[in-house]
DNA sequence: AAATTTTATGCACACGATTGCGGTGACGTT
DNA sequence: AACGTCACCGCAATCGTGTGCATAAAATTT
């Protein structure tokens, strides 16, 4: 049925010449007469010839493809990631290949073995919250496959992580929420065998010691699957049972912001007058809430596009493991809006 | 630096037996001692073997995966089509490899060209706004490319849609809002050249003809980059100029519902009391807004689901594109919300 | 005119896996 | 002893491309 492609032992034939001759005559080799080398594209063109990427992959045991694992596409911070990876691996000529592992550590092993089997020439990794043991990244790095790490990075030797400054956006908007005069800060953790949930909370509480604001264990409570739902329950129940109570909410993600400001709004208080609120990641959402949610935004598309980079840097011996640093750290941006910025009153 | 593989001649060399023998006894293939199988499973275990589908690939001129081309990442409809894609994918055991056009028609070439070099064994596309000219989709057709279109589908003969009723989706919504008392209904319409666009519109019309209420034509206003700015601006201006002034903005996508509501509250009016509100796509953010956002939701997840599975039934000629009929039409459902159901009172 | 260099091209093999066909030995049958 | 049968396995070609080496023809030098 489907029609087939020609190759170059086509034009080979058709021309009367080898396939090699074809060969060095499209790739503009020296030593083929200018001659052949027009009536070889001529008749390329004619035959609507088309190179055979995966022939080149074996011959090359290069496949121009890198493989992304993420937890999950539908997220809007790994959505702008995939969108920056993507359009670096397009400019540089590379194909992007996807997984999503949906948070389970089985699909991403399975993922990386035919990976491999496709001959992938590097990885972008954000691994899944089930992931606890790194060996079969590791194991990957050791055979000298390059791997980029970003957003949620492992504590092994030799990986190269892509990450945000965590600490820093903890820290701000938690500084943002003092200096707006609140103290009673509850935050909303995340599972605190990310790492990234462990900066922001050491980000949290750095702020409260400098400003010198007690850290209260009470108002660190851990929100493990970080939806809306699971947030609007437990802030409802601080607010209920802590006294006095909390007077503001900084969330490790902007799902979890919203569900505290909806059970302040239900319980009957006032954002930000009563209780401010400042979440994680700048979701688009963000913006067209009411009031506005303040939040730390993280430069997806910026992670993604670095990431690739170096990731194609690695894999184009441009740049060697060995002398370079380990981390990038890209810069968080606060973003003040309504949701924590008291009115003028009294 | 990279590891070597091993391939089937290191399992052959060290068992002293032909690579033939070695890669009959890996697919347990009749004609071969159960003796030599173990050995030879062994050692494929011992060397950690991974069959190299590059050169299956090649072989086979198959390469087990599919070529996913939509307008971009960053939007919460195609990343929860991709999420559905990538599960059947996965399932079915191919790889997807994923490129965004950016609504870009010069990419959404050169993207079917670098896909085409890759063996590909299938497309799953949604156009660019871009593209009215089909010819290189048609092309790939004749060629016996199976391609499956969804959400922006082509008027081209051979061509397989997987699309929601927009039609119905656009009628029940403004059925709905003509029940809750709205009368002076605007609608907020997509791009025109886009037939997801025309259906809507059509749907529109169609339920306020079936309730009698007049169409004008200038309660009809395009849209055509679909932001919450440009609607913001559209709306505000139509609230100013109109008199009467509209009741009720039915809107082409979410975030042009958004800025219709919040040009809504920033002249006064209240939602859903003085204006109703629908959107379509039903976001994530339409649950969490204030008011909460009805809006009609389209089975993006299914969508990808469904699509894949005809792709792949295609690829595997499970079915016939002869007798196969062309589109298969997902239900879209209203979820009504608060900004378009009146409160009780008067 | 002979020797040497240059130019243009072909041959053959490699990449890794699959597969039709043919070969080899063991065994049983007449 | 001769032949057939069967289980088991290897040879070699194939997929499409790239490349080191050889080679023939042409151009240049001596």
């Amino acid at each position: 049925m489907k029609l087939e492609q020609s190759t170059i032992k086509d034009i080979a034939r058709e021309l009367n010449v080898s396939s090699s001759t074809v060969s060095r005559a499209l790739k503009d080799y020296p030593g083929i007469s200018d001659d052949t080398k027009k009536k070889v594209k001529e008749m390329a063109e004619k035959l609507n010839y088309r190179p055979n990427a995966i022939a080149l992959s074996l011959r090359k045991s290069r496949s121009f493809t890198i493989g992304v694992i993420i937890p999950e596409v539908v997220h809007f911070f790994f959505s702008t990631v995939i969108s920056g990876i993507e359009e670096v691996a397009f400019a540089r000529g590379y194909n992007v290949i996807l997984t999503q592992t949906n948070e389970k550590l089985a699909r991403e092993k399975s993922s990386i073995d035919t990976m491999l089997s496709n001959q992938i020439d590097g990885f972008l990794v954000s691994y899944s919250k089930e992931t606890t043991d790194f060996t079969h990244f590791s194991r990957l790095l050791d055979q000298g496959y390059p791997i980029v790490f970003f957003d949620r990075v492992p504590e092994i030797p030799g990986a190269i992580h892509v990450i945000v400054d965590d600490y820093s956006g903890a820290y701000d908007a938690t500084k943002h929420l003092i200096n707006q005069g609140y103290s009673r800060i509850v935050h909303l953790a995340g599972p605190s065998n990310l790492k990234i949930s462990q900066e922001r909370n050491r980000g949290y509480q750095d702020a409260l010691r400098d400003f010198r604001i007690p850290f209260l264990p009470e108002l660190l409570v851990e929100c493990t699957q970080g939806s809306d739902e699971e947030a609007k329950k437990i802030t409802a129940q601080l607010l209920n049972s802590l006294s006095p109570r909390p007077d503001a909410f900084f969330a490790n993600n902007d799902l979890a912001a919203v569900g505290a400001m909806m059970a302040c709004k239900a319980a009957g208080y006032a954002v930000p007058n009563d209780i401010g609120i400042v979440g994680f990641s700048n979701w688009q959402f963000c913006s067209i809430l009411d009031p506005s949610l303040s939040s730390v935004s993280q430069p997806g598309f910026q992670i993604g596009a670095t990431a690739t980079e170096i990731l194609l840097d690695l894999i184009e011996k441009k740049i060697e493991l060995e002398n370079f640093k380990p981390s990038v750290v890209l810069d968080t941006e606060l973003l003040v809006r309504q949701s924590s910025v008291r009115l003028e009153k009294d």
